[in-house]
DNA sequence: ATGGTCGGTTGCCGA
């Protein structure tokens, strides 16, 4: 296999999505799947209908109710890793290496509550922190000739296209200057690519969430660019057939995010 | 300007 394709996904409850999760995969041909917000303990994580799925190796961290980040291959995955982000024991973080030395991190960076001042909602601070964690963590532990990808859900649309209203979205949690400023800062560290942005122009409107709050979300579609693949400079000429699967936004009983797959050249 | 809807340790909290 010299090509793989790679899917993210905010799936929002692993265990209630599984049909859905059947359906993503019988259509698309998935290798690796990385999965946010399983909502699921490990005791409970539904392991033996993921390998009938067809996926041999799988490895997750979650937790009862809240967050929870998962892995599945049909490759072998090695230097598995349960990284704490900020220092905060929640389930945000888990890494794996595919059998060519291409490092892959699945991030669950938090949403942030509804306030964006710091004095006021911890959870928007919390959110700064992982940001910074990150910079500091990916500086620190990466040079820029690494084989290395970064996929999830980071819970802010960094680019004026990336939401349907620049103006209205400046002062709403995931679209604001502090937020976009650090997670930039994060891309920058190591000078990751981001490909949807490689791939589909700035001015492009591209979205990968709709709130449950709109009735039509396709007809109102206030989107937002909540999920991301960022890659390495040294890998980006590896990849190809970008996708944000909208569609899946009207599968039954959907998630509100929706699947980014992209296609990965190993190396020999 | 407001409220709208999901999922799950369900009559609240986080998203």
């Amino acid at each position: 296999m010299t090509h793989i394709k790679l899917a993210t996904w905010n799936i929002n409850s692993v265990r209630l999505r599984m049909p859905l999760l059947k359906k993503l995969c019988d259509e698309h041909n998935l290798d690796v799947v990385c999965l946010q917000e399983t909502k699921v303990q490990d005791s409970e994580f539904p392991l033996e209908d993921i390998k009938a799925l067809g996926f041999d190796h799988v490895v997750f961290r979650g937790e009862k109710s809240y967050n929870g980040v998962a892995i599945l291959s049909r490759l072998p995955l090695s230097n598995v890793a349960k990284q704490d982000m900020a220092n905060v024991s929640e389930s945000r973080h888990i890494s794996a290496c595919l059998p060519d030395g291409t490092e892959i991190h699945n991030l669950y960076i938090p949403a942030g509550g509804d306030e964006p001042d710091i004095q006021v909602n911890p959870k928007f601070k919390f959110k700064l922190e992982c940001l910074d964690y990150l910079t500091d963590w990916f500086g620190a532990n990466k040079i820029p000739s690494d084989k290395v990808i970064a996929v999830g859900d980071f819970n802010i649309a960094p680019y004026e296209h990336d939401v349907w209203s620049h103006k209205q979205l400046l002062k709403v949690v995931s679209h604001t200057p502090i937020e976009v400023e650090k997670l930039l800062r994060f891309k920058e560290s190591i000078s990751w690519v981001d490909l949807a942005r490689h791939f589909v122009p700035e001015t492009e409107k591209l979205y990968s969430w709709w709130s449950y709050r709109n009735r039509d979300w396709r007809k109102s579609n206030r989107g937002r660019r909540l999920d991301h693949i960022w890659a390495t400079s040294t890998i980006t000429e590896r990849f190809g057939q970008h996708q944000i699967l909208n569609d899946v936004r009207d599968w039954e009983r959907p998630s509100d995010h929706v699947p980014v797959i992209v296609s990965y050249q190993l190396h020999k």
